[in-house]
DNA sequence: TAGATTGTTAATCGATTAACAATC
DNA sequence: TAGATTGTTAATCGATTAACAATC
C-alpha cells in the first residue's frame, strides 16, 4: 500500500504526530481548512517549514485553498501507522508499568495491552484493567500464541537488557523503552526510548540559565 | 558562580544526560580515565562532537591523557544543576501522578517530592510515599509556605492549561508537562514536556517502515 | 623525548527558511 | 479573472565532522 519513502529525516518524522494532535484540535473547533501559513502560527513553525515536512509525504495542499484538515488529519494518520492494530505486553508491572496501562493515549495510537508480565509472585496474578500479569517466564509462548508485535519495557535499568534480550529471542521487532538504558538489539529490532531522568535533567539545567 | 554561557544549542544540552549517565557506568567499572575517542566508540558519537561538546562549558580534558571520568562526571552534574535541591509537586494524582511519585530517578536529580494535587475528592487526603494528596484549592498556599520550585503536571489534556495557569498566578517558574498539550505560559517560565503519546506515534511510524 | 589526545579552527553536511513560478 | 496559496528550487543557517597545531 505504502510506497517506499526513503531517507525523510527523523527531525521531521517528530513533527507528524504534532501535526496530527493540531489538526485533532482543528476539526474539534470545528475548522475544515487551513492554510500553511495560519497552521504554523498557531504551532510556531514556518509556513514554510510546514509544507516541505508534508511534501516528504505527498502534495495534500490546494493552491489558493490550503489544507483540508480532516483529510490532512487522516492522511498524516495512516502515515503514522495509527490505522492499524498493534498487539502489545508490558514487562515490569511495578508503579510505572501500572500507570501506562492504563494510560489512555495508548489505545488511541492503536495499541491493545495484551497482558503484563513481572519476575515479583505478589504482583503475578494480579489484574490491571482486566489485563493479568502473569510470570516472566510464560512471556515467549505468550508472545507467540497471542501474536504480540510490541513489547513496552518498565523494569528498573538493571534488568532492562536481560529482558530485551528475552524479547529478541521470542521474536519481538519494536520496543518501546522507559529503563533508563540504551539497548543493544539486532538492527532490525526497533527501539524508540523514553528518557524520564534525561527530560527532567534538561529541566534542572534550564532552571540555572 | 556560574559564568554566563550564551547560545548553548539545546542539541548539545540534550546530550548532557546522556554523558552524565554513561561516565555514571564507567565509574561503577571501576574505570577512571577516557579518551573522546573511546568514550565517541562507547556512546555511538564521533569523537569530535564529546570534544565540541564538552568545550562549550570549559576545557575538562587533558592533551595526551584524556578525561577523568570522576571530575568530568561532577562537571557535568554541576553543569545540568544536579548540586542543587528542588522543591516539587505533582498536580493530578492518578495512576500517571502516583508513578511518578514513586519515580526513583526524580530524587536521584536533586527533585524533592513535597505534595500532591487534585480534584477528585476520593484521591485528597491519601499519601503516596508519606507525601499527602491535597485539594487543588489549597495549593497556592502551599507553593508559598514550603517554597516550591517546580511543578509535575499529570493531569489530562483538558485540565493541563488550567494549571498552569494557577502554577504561574502562584510564582512557579518551571514546570515537568505530561500532559499532551503546549502549554502558554510567560516567557520566564520553563516547561519541558515529555509527550508519550508522540513517542509511541514515533514508534508505530518506524514499525510501517 | 615520543606518543597520545586535547582544544579549536576550517570544511562538510543536513535542516530550515526564503523565494517564486505554477495553479486552484 | 484576480487573489491566495501551494509545491519546489535555491539560499541560508546551524550542527556535525575532519583536520591539525598545541601540549601534556
Amino acid at each position: 500500500m505504502d510506497r517506499i519513502r526513503p531517507n525523510i529525516s527523523m527531525a521531521v518524522i517528530r513533527r507528524l504526530p504534532k501535526y496530527y494532535r493540531y489538526l485533532g484540535d482543528l476539526m474539534e473547533k470545528g475548522i475544515t481548512r487551513i492554510s500553511s501559513k495560519e497552521f504554523g502560527r498557531i504551532m510556531g513553525f514556518t509556513a514554510s517549514q510546514i509544507r516541505q515536512d508534508l511534501n516528504c509525504f505527498g502534495g495534500f495542499g490546494q493552491q489558493g485553498y490550503g489544507y483540508n484538515v480532516k483529510e490532512l488529519r487522516e492522511e498524516i494518520g495512516n502515515i503514522l501507522g495509527l490505522n492499524r492494530r498493534y498487539n502489545t505486553i508490558i514487562v515490569g508491572a511495578g508503579n510505572l508499568g501500572q500507570a501506562i496501562a492504563n494510560y489512555s493515549g495508548f489505545a488511541e495510537a492503536g495499541f491493545i495491552l495484551k497482558g503484563m508480565f513481572d519476575i515479583n509472585p505478589r504482583l503475578i496474578g494480579i489484574s490491571i484493567r482486566a489485563v493479568k500479569i502473569m510470570d516472566i517466564d510464560e512471556m515467549k509462548g505468550f508472545i507467540a500464541r497471542e501474536n504480540i508485535n510490541v513489547a513496552i519495557i518498565c523494569t528498573p535499568k538493571e534488568g532492562a537488557q536481560d529482558v530485551a534480550n528475552r524479547l529478541v529471542d521470542a521474536g519481538i521487532k519494536a520496543i518501546w523503552n522507559f529503563a533508563p538504558e540504551d539497548l543493544n538489539v539486532p538492527d532490525d529490532v526497533i527501539v524508540e526510548n523514553v528518557y524520564l531522568s534525561e527530560s527532567l535533567m534538561v529541566l534542572a539545567y534550564l532552571m540555572n540559565q
